[in-house]
DNA sequence: GAGAGATTTGACCAAATGGTCAAGATGTAA
DNA sequence: TTACATCTTGACCATTTGGTCAAATCTCTC
């Protein structure tokens, strides 16, 4: 089926692909989360792509045969990455400290990449044509498990009585609004999360308030402030 | 320079406007929004919008001189009505009123104007081309402004002290969630803001976590869940 | 109801863009 | 080195799209 680079195959490949297929496979879709999540699935052309990652629009077409492929790759490549801290809530662990460390990670990553926040966040709001399905079982099975470890939480008397679904989603609203929001969050304090001291006293804020929110105390803080 | 409709112009005016004027522009830019809204700036089309809007593309590029030009029109109809909210924060009132009372109209007024939600997300994504200018004089000088109101309950002791712009941040992004992820949300709850009974129960859960987050008893709620 | 300006539209255009194709360049197993 | 598959590209094409224009059609005032 696919040999590369001569006659017998089974050689230079990972995973299926030759070394130059991974290369630029990698290539193009770096460029295409850049482009993606700067101007959107329409904004973004095919051309610029292609520049972006250093190579015609004809060889890219090559390795993604249209538009729409490299967009669903680059999503499904961002993906895992952007779902799965919230795996890591430990129903054995301590609320405060499996919260604040959620809540650290998700602000850490979104500093990170926070091109792949915009693109997801442009892929729901346009109504999450390719990624509907995946939000209905992956995503949807996920928080269902952990509103049980929340819940679980609430049971044991350890936090407040809080709807756990509601919390998630106060949770991914906030640490994506610094993320998505940057250019708004600069324009009014002069920095982002690209600036390290800011990054952490945002995430003490938001740690702290939604710490508070649920009934814990936070390290460090009073706890009667009158 | 412009009269209408006949010789002598000074009558069949609203604000410069005839009649007809007034009528079209408000349909191009309540079709612009829904467009704008749903596939970006470049994914919207001039005639898509026309055809919404109920005229030829001709006749509304009669009326808005470019694509760019709708767009800003249309940005700019709903920003007014996006920013106000925060302006009646009222110092003099009681906090845990005054904050449940915007973060409810937040709420509502997203539940309403999605579109008008998702529209203002989608420009201050794209690096806010548009709104920058406002959002660093009028909206910073709002904010400051409310900063200092919410600086003044933390010296009177009356809630906790928190970082005043963090909190805004924190109202800003979880109102917003719901109306620009809402179908994140009805693939995770199988509802989002436009049923009554969800809209009432997010607001009583953002209200209930954070002012419990800044240290305010929750009205109808037990205090200590222990 | 006549005249003048306002409104509306279809025909048309140039640029941008996604995608195809055939030909040439390159890499690799033998 | 050779033979063959892979890789790369420029030329090219059809469609979409923002925008223009001149020719109607309407509306309003007198």
């Amino acid at each position: 089926m696919a040999s590369h680079g001569g006659q017998t195959p089974e050689k230079n490949k990972i995973g299926g692909l030759s070394r130059i297929q991974e290369k630029n496979r990698n290539l193009i879709l770096d460029a295409a989360l850049g482009e993606f999540s700067k101007l959107g699935y329409s904004g973004a052309t095919v051309e610029r792509i292609a520049a972006e990652a250093g190579m015609s629009k004809s060889n890219l077409l090559y390795y993604f045969s249209s538009k729409g492929a490299i967009y669903t790759a680059a999503l499904a490549h961002i993906l895992d990455v952007w779902l799965a801290p919230l795996k890591t809530l430990d129903p054995e662990g301590d609320p405060a400290q499996e919260l604040s460390d959620y809540i650290r990670q998700k602000i850490e990553i979104s500093a990170e990449n926070p091109q792949a926040s915009r693109l997801f966040a442009n892929e729901v709001m346009q109504g999450a044509p390719q990624i509907l399905p995946i939000l209905e079982t992956d995503l949807k099975r996920l928080v269902s498990e952990k509103s049980k470890v929340i819940r679980s939480w609430i049971a044991a008397g350890k936090i407040r009585e809080v709807d756990p679904v509601h919390l998630i989603f106060t949770i991914w609203a906030t640490t994506q609004h610094y993320a998505d929001f940057s250019i708004q969050i600069k324009a009014l304090t002069g920095k982002d999360l690209s600036d390290e001291d800011f990054k952490l006293e945002t995430e003490q804020a938001v740690i702290s308030l939604i710490l508070t929110g649920i009934g814990l105390a936070v390290p460090g803080e009073p706890v009667h402030p009158k």
